[in-house]
DNA sequence: TGGGCCCATAAGCTGGAGTTATGAGCATGA
DNA sequence: TCATGCTCATAACTCCAGCTTATGGGCCCA
């Protein structure tokens, strides 16, 4: 994860998350003594911070005058990098903090892993703006798991990814997750002219998650037409595992989506087109048969329309 | 940005930067110790720093045993989250770097403010990971200070996202970018059951950048055929304070997908589907006419091919 | 049983980030 | 013209979070 040439650790060689967080502050109020009213912290040390920050960063960020302060050109730029690092935060606080409350919390939900990773918390801080008191735990596991905290009562409202959905529960398509072929940009698949043929696919030793998991399960269905799956090449129990080891080029893989935008945008993997064959899930919130859900679970069904 | 109901800052609530590195380190090595070493400081103050984490999150996030330590169920997706703010943070890093290093870079790069926002801190922790040495200096503004840069040679390399190319340039197409149109959710277009017309769209005042940005051309040029753009309602003068007033209720406008990722994800906007109008636009690398570029800018263009 | 690896605890140091207090620059309005 | 109110900067002081070193206990293996 760390780039070569990296020595010192990342967090002495950029601002803490309270440094941008005050810097998207005085973008807001265009005064730092405001954005730091707003922080609760005194005007000289929002003063200094930004100072600090400046020095760091060795640009110049703030247009100070007797009538307020302004961006810069490059402090508009680092203010839109600061901002995606602190809405990274905030969805780790939405995360974490779901996680915390096991007991008390009045909606208590539980998610496939993947689920839990990439989407749940974006949805909870859309939650916590439209219904702010809404507390809500957090559990994650497969579909047998979520089937089961469901069934005793253990959750209120299930999220998973699998093929079907596990006996006794209802269920309502919220989305869709595309499986991707994926290598690192040196394997030979980054360089083929033509799209891959399913046989090829199912043909190839493939870097994958342990039986278990939805993706070898949706992957299994749709190439036992042509041949079935190979033997994997290994079989490791984290995404992020995987995706590791595919970077390192051990070998190519099928992966969500979800778990690939950094890793595609930074090209350290490539995506491989094939052709004829649908690598598609069907992501579903399910609930105990009956009625749809109310209250606050039904708040969070809401939020959750197909993307 | 900041959701109702927060009241002290993010940054208390959330662990820092350091922690969230070490927590992968951790992970990384399955062992507090190694961790500790890899981040250059000693196993007691992992130890602590994982500790105080734990307490501050609620959560058990590493289960630490005699033979190592290795994380718990919490601890995994915890780490996941983490992840996002670090590669964030990384981006940050990335951009800032560039933006630094003002004169005796060796490949100088000048783009526009959303390729410079959104995809070039990708490319560069892509290209630091391919060519380590390489030191690069970046310039932000519209296609028309670009060419300027390119022609008058305080620019290697430049990215424009306009509908045409600059003369006296040449340039390659690297990627598209779709202009979505995008509301509240309370918005009436928000339960539309059918597509937008294109005159709809054009006899509905926007809320829109100022008249110079690559966005308003392309808008512009689409709907001339079905009776040109309406006065703005409101002309702003960056994406961000456009982004916010469409968020508070104002009225709708068309953004770059590359610029509603978040927003989307967490439903603070609704995209609104047209149809009959292509709002789309190229993205090109450019620069001085005549044979392709070769060193550093070679490789960086060659890290940005269509996604 | 000694030596390797793990981790935890305790005591002490230090620097960074906060505070209060103060002053200077620039508008506005009586 | 002078007071008022906003802006930001500087200086001196306090304090605590996070680091260090030193030490000890558990587990496994040769």
């Amino acid at each position: 994860m760390n780039g070569p040439g990296d020595t010192a650790p990342l967090a002495h060689r950029v601002p803490d998350l309270g440094a941008m967080e005050l810097l998207l502050a005085v973008a807001r109020h265009g005064s730092l003594g405001r954005a730091a009213r707003d922080l609760g912290i005194t005007q000289p040390a929002a003063s200094s911070r930004v100072r600090s920050m400046e020095r760091l960063l060795g640009v110049a960020l703030v247009e100070r005058s007797p009538r307020g302060s302004r961006l810069t050109a490059e402090g508009v730029l680092v203010t839109d990098w600061a901002r995606r690092v602190v809405e990274a935060a905030e969805a780790f606080e939405a995360g974490a903090q779901a996680l915390r409350g096991r007991r008390d919390s009045r909606l208590r939900v539980a998610a496939s892993m993947t689920i839990a990773e990439y989407l749940l918390p974006g949805w909870l801080i859309a939650l916590r703006s439209e219904r702010p008191g809404t507390a809500v735990s957090l559990s994650a596991g497969n579909s047998a798991v979520v089937a089961e905290r469901l069934l005793s009562d253990e959750a209120d409202l299930g999220f998973v990814e699998g093929l079907g959905v596990p006996a006794g529960l209802d269920s309502a398509v919220i989305g869709h997750d595309r499986l991707f072929v994926v290598a690192a940009p040196s394997h030979p698949w980054a360089r083929r002219r033509h799209p891959l043929l399913p046989a090829e696919l199912a043909a190839t030793p493939l870097i994958l998650r342990e039986p278990g998991s939805g993706t070898r399960q949706v992957l299994d269905a749709a190439l036992a037409a042509h041949g079935g799956l190979a033997e994997p090449l290994i079989e490791l129990s984290s995404t992020t595992a995987v995706k590791a080891s595919v970077v390192s080029g051990a070998g190519p893989s099928v992966l969500s989506e979800l778990a690939l935008g950094e890793e595609l945008a930074a090209r350290r993997l490539v995506q491989i087109p094939v052709e004829g064959v649908r690598l598609r899930r069907d992501l579903r919130a399910v609930w105990r048969q009956g009625p749809l859900p109310a209250g606050p679970a039904r708040d969070l069904l809401s939020l959750t329309r197909p993307t």
